[in-house]
DNA sequence: CATGAATGAGTCTTCATTCAT
DNA sequence: TATGAATGAAGACTCATTCAT
């Protein structure tokens, strides 16, 4: 009944990537991703050292492509490289990730409260924001308004959460790439329409 | 010391409120609630029969109210009323709701996972979508494409996870106003270059 | 079947004192205190936050006094009153602890470990250690003598052994009385023999 | 790499020491001997049936020795030769024990708590008090008396205690050797006090 | 000989809920 | 009305031990 160890860890991962999904990281228990496996919980703790092992045995690689993403934009923008074309190569860079493991990166961005990533999804909408409110304070009085500092998080999150949103329904790689094309379209044509 | 029955109720109403808003439904205790009513656990049992009983009394008003709202819309479809006019409607609408009862919208649509409410907010999102199809449909033949179904799904998602950012975030009226008139403005500038 | 809250406590901190003299706290379970009492684990949750708390509160008042104890021998030989009176003043002091709570003592010194009292013994030890030192070293050069750093410890270490062996099996205020003097008596000529 | 079934015995057995002298007998995990030794917990239970097996392979030729001293106490006893020369063989056997075999001597007496053994102090302990009695009982009108049996079981447990101590603290046979002789000079002259 | 796989009982702790006063 | 007492199920995690390879 021995079984190679590497297969075990596979399904253990896949199962907790189900259940995590499912239930969100919090809500998920040992016991409910021990059964979907069909082994048992101390068999888990076999393989992971704690329920936040297993977590981020799965989210891990996804999460250092993310910042990295991140830490690419700051640089950016240092080199007084903002303007759309910006926004369009972090979307687009998040847009790879998401084809490449959108299981994944959802559970990163949005089950992954109670564990040490829950504020990566924040993170990266005030990166964006910092990035919009940059980009458009060339151009636009309008948007210098006190008024309108929630306008450019609000933007920033609406960004975000689309990305998220296409992680979480767009099962094949066209749909990705479709999707965050309209996504990109819509935005742009609102900002200027909110700005213009 | 002698306290009105509906006074305590109203207290224990707005110390759940709050809890429920800090930790969502599920990660709040009755025990955590009692403490910041400065009352026992089984006291709210009293008033209460249930945890799901206590959230129902703060958000059923508002669920009802947004529900009665997701229904007119449908009406107005059938009467053949669907344009862009409809769209301001329904959001206006929930901006009023925003406005008279902001929290308690918040906890409604975004913290409510675990009770008989949790699908209230993807219910909305599915109606306005329906609306927007129906909509656009009769305009664009770009939108009958079989792969922008989703696209409508994400444009309905943007909608409505736009107003619940709001809802987090704005805290006077005026500032819901601008930002639901600038959400707007966002949209149709977004809708018009994706679409046009 | 209602008991009232100050009966039950004290129930459960009776049966606690009983099975962590038997086990020690560490191997001391919730469950068996439960057991004991005859009541559940978690209601034994209701009155006492923690294990730890549990112990405590057991635990605490007598702690308190032997640390009271402590620093009143370290003034007392800032003051320069360090001959054997001293130690005489130490023994009798701990001794009026044992005679009044016996067994909270006896838990505190020999079955602590994994508390934050764990130090405690050693502590004391270290304590009286200093203080034969200080008293020895004026009068007997073969005290100064490296080797002989040891020995102090030791004498130190079988003082408040005995102590605590006193603790364990002395049941009544005589005894315990009678056996202080006797171990006063036993160390004074033993450490005559071995420094004169 | 092939290494002799005899060799890694060696090595698990001082592995096993390590650990049950620094957590004690029970706090001690199979896990983390098989670590210290770099070797599989399920490789251990081939040279070892049991957690205590591993611990009695560790500790039974000092227990054994220390057993067969105390047995040769009795018999001089039964012979009549109680006097303070028995004193000091008893003493001595057991210095020499300490010097051969000071770990395990420690183990066996202070970290055996759990296993089979864990009543070996306390016998030795009863079995020196019985003999002091013995030997008291011929000199001194004073020790018959009965309140001063439990003098007895302190003197021999305070003999004990510091022989324990010493195993503890004195990691070279000089020290040892030196301390050993402190202590009987300390026990005598403390008796003679006493008593007399 | 050696080891990864697997387990079941046990640890402390939290929580919604019921009951008797 | 109000509240302390009480519970059972569930949570994460540890550990000694067995089995098959």
């Amino acid at each position: 009944m021995q079984v190679l160890k590497e297969e075990i860890r596979q399904r253990i991962v896949a199962a907790a990537l189900d259940i995590f999904l499912e239930k969100s990281y919090e809500k998920a228990s040992m016991r409910h991703i021990a059964q979907r496996v069909g082994t048992s919980v101390s068999n888990i703790y076999h393989y992971f050292t704690n329920k936040e092992a297993l977590f981020h045995a799965i989210v891990e690689p996804i999460a250092t492509h993310v910042q990295r993403v991140l830490r690419e934009i700051i640089t950016h923008e240092a080199q007084g490289a903002t303007d759309l074309v910006e926004e369009e190569y972090v979307t687009n860079a998040i847009g790879e990730t998401i084809k490449a493991h959108r299981r994944e990166f959802l559970l990163l961005m949005d089950k992954s409260s109670g564990t040490s990533y829950e504020n990566v999804r924040s993170d990266i909408i005030s990166t964006v924001e910092t990035h919009i409110i940059q980009y458009h304070l060339k151009e636009s009085k309008e948007a210098r308004h006190p008024r309108n500092t929630f306008l450019m998080h609000f933007l920033a999150t609406n960004l975000i959460e689309a990305l998220v949103e296409i992680a979480r329904h767009c099962t094949d790689e066209k749909q990705v790439e479709h999707s965050i094309d309209a996504l990109m379209k819509y935005h742009i044509g609102g900002v200027a329409h909110l700005m213009g």
